[in-house]
DNA sequence: TGTCAACTATTGCCTGAGCAACGAATTTGT
DNA sequence: ACAAATTCGTTGCTCAGGCAATAGTTGACA
């Protein structure tokens, strides 16, 4: 295709042509800046930070309201050990417990507590609002789902080849 | 569907069927489980950590092969903060250097070296390789193009708005 | 049954990034 | 032309998160 024999100057500018890399680069640039806009809304009310409302979101989602830590920690793609101590400071702000389980004295729950979910119930409208207007201007309901699929085929690949 | 009448015991859960952020949900994973595989894909060849990449690939891209400090900081949706200690980085390992603006000596540039461009000749074939493991299988082209635009349409409002 | 392998969660250490304060340079307004 | 306001980049402080090592449990297999 390119001619690569002539001068050395181009060098590698055709081989960027990528559309698999292109859309990898406007899926990183998008995530990071709305990330930044939902921290900024979030500190802007006085509320806690972000992984704080992923973490209690999760939970109120899950049966019982309370997830293993492992479960917890590969739903929201962190470390283990990053989760332990995020975890930790939301039980010292009294919105999480630690429970136990009966039957495998190795696993160990993070349950929502009702100041946990009260503080949900204040961050999730202001979550909601960015939300909306980063997405609701530019996507409709079926091009919303139609971008989960998509994002959840992605991931799957993802992890499985693993 | 699901029965709300009954027992409060449900309470929230019936707010939760919002596609704007269940598709936000699913970038979030994508993106940090595909980073993860990328990070861990640069290790195992004994390469330089993914902001690196990032780095040299768009000053690869830029004209001159060369960004002003603040230009790349918003390309790389970072603090300005954070990427002068990122470049310096960079310049210490003789992938960088940093060059001045004669007619406004507040600006600084970044400026791709040789050795910065075939580190970035090494370690691009790994990230393609991982992209397309994840991509290549689930989208077809077009698919990949529209994505790329739907999120560049979202990031526009999500930074426009501000 | 006893030992070894696999798994769960936590801890210490270290690195990377954001925020706010700062110095330097430029632009604007008078 | 001078002063104030703005812009650009860097630095110190702080903290969140990953990795590797550890302790405690469970399961498998001889």
């Amino acid at each position: 295709m390119a001619e690569t024999t002539a001068i050395a100057e181009v060098s590698l500018a055709d081989t960027d042509v990528d559309p698999h890399r292109e859309a990898w680069i406007a899926i990183s640039q998008t995530h990071a800046a709305v990330t930044g806009r939902l921290q900024e809304a979030l500190t802007a009310a006085e509320l806690p930070p972000l992984p704080w409302f992923e973490v209690l979101a999760t939970l109120d989602r899950a049966p019982e309201q309370r997830l293993k830590m492992g479960e917890l920690a590969e739903a929201l793609v962190i470390s283990r050990g990053g989760l332990t101590k995020l975890v930790d400071r939301l039980i010292k702000a009294g919105l999480l417990e630690r429970t136990f389980c009966e039957t495998d004295r190795r696993v160990s729950y993070a349950t929502l507590l009702p100041a946990g979910i009260e503080l949900l119930g204040e961050m999730r409208p202001v979550v909601r609002a960015e939300l909306a207007a980063a997405f609701t201007a530019n996507l409709s309901v079926a091009e919303a789902e139609g971008l989960r699929k998509t994002m959840e085929r992605i991931r799957g690949s993802a992890c499985g080849t693993s």
